[in-house]
DNA sequence: GACGTTGATGTCTGTCACTGACATCAACGC
DNA sequence: GCGTTGATGTCAGTGACAGACATCAACGTC
């Protein structure tokens, strides 16, 4: 028999949703987090490197899906296409039944400046992993860095929207829709209209 | 005469900069950052929410140029097109003569995940304000909230390569570029490679 | 089967960001 | 002259986080 019960940051992770969740992020202290499972503060912050990060912890294998959606798509395919994938691989992480779960959590980054900081903050960290695959692909540079900051703001976006309470279609359903919504918009865009002083008569 | 010297806020948004550069940013107290300049911590905290504002306050009327930018627009002119003017709006905030000093500003903040944190949180929030904007022009939820969040993220990108040393482009020839960049990469990618499960031929 | 090692945890102590409550006092309007 | 105001000082407190050191079940080793 284990000296401590195993598992402790999902406990902790578990414990710490759901007092957020019902008495809000700021009036929740990490010491009653940890009481809550049953360790100390200290053991806290030996798992998390601070209090918001016990929200955030495992999107590394997140990160990973829209990688493998990049390298999976043909060494030949346009960058886009590319990101295009990567949202949708990205899109499987998050299956119908995990909609509830999102929600409460969403719900709790949204009722808190400092959560969609540091969310923004992932999203920002992934687009640099993404352009860096890109890049691995022969893209260059800017190119890279342009598809992967989109990509990563469109899949915010779609993001948001699936989270919605009378959505019903599918992330990767939602992720086409964004996707295609800036297609058009930039078909409708004059290609030299940032380079003009006047506007097109 | 005043009971104290006037431009308070100004003078520790100063101090603090040069103490941030010169140590660091968590190697700087806010104690030390209001000794500094004759106040009290206690003072600090009255001009600025928290440490880390103290880099990003003054904002607003550079959230204002986007919008004018919006707002110059023709009436009838594509989404993505206000969205240009947007971002040479903009980037009027940032003439040649201020790039030493924002120079200074983003290698503390690149030094510190904490500010990459908060401006990436400011960009956010300005995209939701231009958002609406486009909004009030009278399109469409969705096109708004891509249109924005994808030129949020532009600037972004576009910023970060006039702050390079080595770069030589003003700010809008930039961002007028990563616009194209854009333009280029949506034109290159297959419109339905999302929709499909498989790739071209 | 005693024994050293390891790793997750507890304990204790300290720093610093940030806040509320209350006091101060030059400037200013009347 | 006087009451008001607004920016500041003072003080005490809370909570996030970090370093240093102790503990002790599990496990392998001989």
């Amino acid at each position: 028999m284990a000296r401590w019960e195993p598992g402790t940051p999902e406990r902790l992770q578990k414990a710490a949703l759901e007092l957020f969740a019902a008495q809000g992020f700021e009036q929740t202290t990490t010491l009653e987090i940890a009481q809550s499972v049953g360790v100390t503060e200290r053991t806290f912050f030996r798992h998390f490197s601070d209090k918001r990060e016990v929200l955030f912890h495992g999107q590394q294998s997140f990160e990973q899906a829209f990688v493998d959606g990049v390298e999976a798509a043909p060494p030949d395919a346009p960058a886009m296409d590319a990101v295009a994938r990567s949202l949708r691989s990205a899109a499987s992480f998050f299956p119908e039944e995990r909609r509830p779960y999102s929600r409460i959590r969403q719900s709790v980054i949204d009722a808190n400046p400092a959560l969609q900081e540091r969310e923004l903050h992932k999203l920002s960290r992934l687009a640099v992993t993404v352009a860096a695959a890109l890049r691995a692909r022969g893209v260059d540079d800017l190119a890279a860095t342009v598809a992967a900051q989109t990509g990563a703001s469109l899949f915010g976006v779609a993001f948001s929207r699936w989270i919605k309470e009378d959505e019903r279609r599918t992330l990767a359903d939602i992720a086409d829709d964004v996707l295609r919504e800036l297609t058009v918009l930039t078909r409708q865009a004059d290609p030299e209209a940032g380079a003009r002083t006047h506007p097109r008569p």
